[in-house]
DNA sequence: GCGCCTCTCGTGAACGGTCACATGACTTGC
DNA sequence: GCAAGTCATGTGACCGTTCACGAGAGGCGC
């Protein structure tokens, strides 16, 4: 910097300036000295800068699982697709950290506390949540995307009411045998916030879901196909199935049409997520949307507010979800 | 750190010597700094850290499309996910940077550029190659996933010889119509080594590919049901279907479902990647795996290893492909 | 008892910027 | 014509580390 106010005959305050455009320069001395930051192909150093801001301009994504794990998730895919997109119109830069093997549950969080190179962080829920009560306690404003426990801002799908209408709607269908395939993880929140909103639909509608009919699954294709295997290995096979994500649903669906059960005048099937995919299978799914890339848009956009000043209502942003009726649901047959 | 110095009695040099495990302090004095810095809950600064010692810790990873565009494509996943593993093994820090909509070419390299924030760059082969030199010029180590023009080191899949041997494969079970579904870029170098293989193994068996059975796709589930859609709209339609890569495999199978054409007995299908999920379709599909998550591995520490000063050799690092025969693709019927 | 070596620790400068304030030239208002 | 108020620029200190030295204490050989 110091040799760029040489070559323009300034001194490395007004670089400072014009590299900041800051106001108060010359326009002819701003060309000037961009001209000499050109000849010398000269960058800032980010490390300076932030030493002497005392902020880093850059944001920490934790996320749950491993990289390719994690991604291989609709969901989480289009929510990272969100704050990407905040981040970047901001003139952020994203530092992304995922779990090793030996700590699953915080090594992710622990090395984002280490490293202490990000003005704050945004959390993918999905792991328990002492991670981010270890991110709070060293400073760090967070966001969570999802349910989570800590008290920090959170921006979350409504599961609930979501789980709540896909399971009217096969009851209105006349489906009496349900059966979900949830995850495998009863500690998740947004898991249990299903599971409720279907529970309710069942009571309400004076047809409790029966237990013996929950499966779980692991979020993946094949673990959808597995679980529908074991439900329709019974005597009695349900009549609808209701997934947790549209992987699992789409998965469900797989089973069915080796075993040669039609979807949907046999079977009706339900997913959640509302993944690109979904609109184009025949027959097409019905699902519950739960706009993932707008949860991360907002949760990137809160944690900019957070980091400018901005107050953050600390109540949970819920963004209603939504019940998208497609082809691979039907009135249930007499049977 | 001053103040864990004199909560320690010691100087901030012995403290900075404690947390860079120097040796040359006594264990005594080391336990005393290990309690201040605990007491403090001090945390050392990455970016005073990085000023001083002129490096970063952090490696930059250059997305070819917005992450939840990159990320729905199962090879970068993989790819993505050797990377993310090695990275975190070696106690770096792994900031991402993807394209904006406004300058898709190259404003992902311009932002890693700019913030000059990262010790060395991984790019993933896609778009043009004019950012990697963007890059270069702007003096990083940069190592490239995929072919590229640019002269940086690169770690490749051998694309050439897998399509060579998936087409070789199809000609051997006696398919004379080979149908292709490439990519719609046909700038793209994996694209045109495939090309090339598939080309060269047609000539090679004395049966030269029919260029009217070339269709293009855009590597998702959707174009590849497109695409075969167009192929099998034609008077005389393929018997063999060879996608460049396994979602537009399994599109084309889904057409090929709705029309009530049998896979494999009445046309072969082949993709390319082997992802996960090809093993698990029915029929399974045969496909050219190509190691990605090996691919990634390679390229970050191959980067590493530049930083560190170890020489690299010039030439690109091919990983040879391989040809996994599944149930997807049977002998061709006598016409 | 002296010089020398090793171990342990401290000091000053530097890394490359930003911030708060000071300074000088030129307008403006009366 | 002078005080006051802009505008443009320069100066010194500081951000929190690391690096290259230097220095004191203790052990050893002679």
């Amino acid at each position: 910097m110091r040799h760029v106010a040489d070559r323009a005959g300034v001194s490395y305050q007004t670089v400072s300036r014009v590299i900041n455009d800051a106001d108060g320069v010359a326009p002819e001395t701003r060309e000037r000295v961009l001209a000499a930051m050109r000849d010398l192909n000269y960058r800032p150093s980010v490390a300076a800068r932030s030493l002497a801001r005392a902020r880093t301009d850059t944001i920490g994504l934790v996320l749950p699982f491993p990289v390719d794990v994690t991604f291989a998730n609709a969901h989480f895919l289009q929510t990272v697709g969100g704050v990407d997109r905040v981040v970047a119109e901001n003139d952020y830069s994203l530092l992304v950290s995922s779990p090793n093997d030996e700590d699953p549950a915080l090594s992710a969080h622990r090395r984002m506390v280490r490293q202490r190179a990000v003005d704050g962080v945004i959390v993918e829920a999905g792991m328990g949540d002492e991670g981010i009560e270890l991110l709070v306690e060293a400073g760090y404003p967070v966001v969570a995307i999802g349910h989570v426990a800590a008290a920090v801002p959170s921006v979350q799908p409504d599961d609930e009411s979501g789980a709540y209408s896909a399971t009217q709607h096969l009851l209105a269908l006349g489906h009496r045998r349900i059966a979900l395939i949830a995850g495998s993880t009863p500690g998740n929140l947004a898991q249990q916030a299903r599971l409720r909103g279907c529970k309710r639909a069942g009571t309400d509608a004076g047809q409790p879901l029966d237990e013996d009919l929950i499966a779980t699954g692991e979020f993946s294709l094949e673990s959808g196909h597995d679980a529908a295997a074991r439900l329709f290995d019974r005597d009695v096979p349900p009549t609808a199935v209701l997934a947790f994500n549209d992987a699992m649903a789409i998965g469900a669906m797989q089973l069915l049409r080796e075993r040669g059960i039609d979807v949907p005048h046999e079977v009706s099937v339900v997913g959640f997520d509302d993944t690109p995919t979904a609109s184009l299978l025949t027959p097409s799914l019905t699902t519950v949307r739960i706009f993932s890339s707008e949860l991360g848009q907002r949760a990137a956009r809160t944690l900019i507010g957070m980091l400018r000043g901005t107050k953050v209502p600390p109540v949970p942003a819920v963004l209603p979800s939504q019940l998208v009726v497609r082809q691979s649901t039907a009135p249930a047959r007499r049977d």
